[in-house]
DNA sequence: CAAATGTCTACTAAGTTGGTAGATTATATA
DNA sequence: TATATAATCTACCAACTTAGTAGACATTTG
């Protein structure tokens, strides 16, 4: 399951996005209206600005603003980011390679093609699901509420 | 990721499949030969037959042995019961449904979409994922590596 | 200078993971 | 019936992770 960390950096994400080029949205206001815990969310911006998602500016009406394209951004890396490799080996895994230590014989492990075939799936989804991508599909779940009444 | 507990299970279990039909299995002998240490296979192994997945017999010349058919046997099952659920969120979770606490409008959670379509196609290939299938994947692996050479 | 805001280090309580120890119960067979 | 063999059960533990919190410090604007 995704860590709360993942899901607070997903959300913070996905309102940064939707303020994309507008003035910089500082912890406290972002911590109140997504009801993140700030503390916690201040640890949260600053991996995301030490990973180039993120830009800051400090003092008076500083705050965190995105520095790249929503269209470019996805929840592969958000996920990898905070939650670790998306498989659920790790000799499927992309970046975290490591050998399976319960089977030497690698090439001979019937289970590992499963878990590959999954990894797979999960990452070709993850990686079209950019914040741009996403406030779309909110959008459109919110307009056709709205036609159903 | 899979807890060591989780893999271990499906060592085990795939090991039994191809016992299947024969003598039980002891513990100490499965715990030897697929290198799992012994009192942490014990709980696994009680765990399987409380889920009815295993049986076992008491006394000299007992052990466990496998009380369905490797066919019927999968993958997501065995997840499910060592790991927990499959899906990465719980709103789109099987069995273990809890709305979002962190969107409480939840048909218009963007998010969620994506989520729900990788759990949909993980569960698609863990149901295929049964033992009888992973042991042919296992069979034709050993085959096709001995024919290269 | 003062207020606002991000940055950094350190701490902590609760829960999970990956085990281990040891006593008990059931059974086959000599 | 005794004995060895094996599963069963309860309890414990160390290390790690998760979800935070506290408080001092640095930087910028007005």
């Amino acid at each position: 399951m995704l860590a709360k960390k993942t899901k607070y950096a997903i959300i913070a994400l996905v309102r940064l996005a939707r303020e994309y080029r507008k003035e910089p949205l500082q912890i406290a206001t972002l911590a109140a209206e997504e009801k993140i815990p700030k503390k916690f969310l201040e640890a949260i911006l600053r991996d995301l600005k030490n990973a180039g998602i993120l830009n800051s500016v400090k003092g008076r009406y500083g705050g965190y603003y995105l520095s790249q394209d929503p269209e470019t951004v996805n929840l592969a890396t958000i996920i990898r980011l905070f939650n670790g490799p998306i498989a659920f080996i790790p000799c499927v895994t992309y970046l975290y390679y490591e050998s399976c230590d319960v089977d030497k014989e690698e090439e001979f492990c019937g289970i590992r093609t499963f878990f590959k075939e999954v990894r797979d799936a999960a990452v070709e989804i993850f990686k079209k699901a950019t914040l741009a991508e996403i406030i779309r599909r909110e959008d459109a779940l919110r307009a056709s509420e709205k036609t159903v009444d």
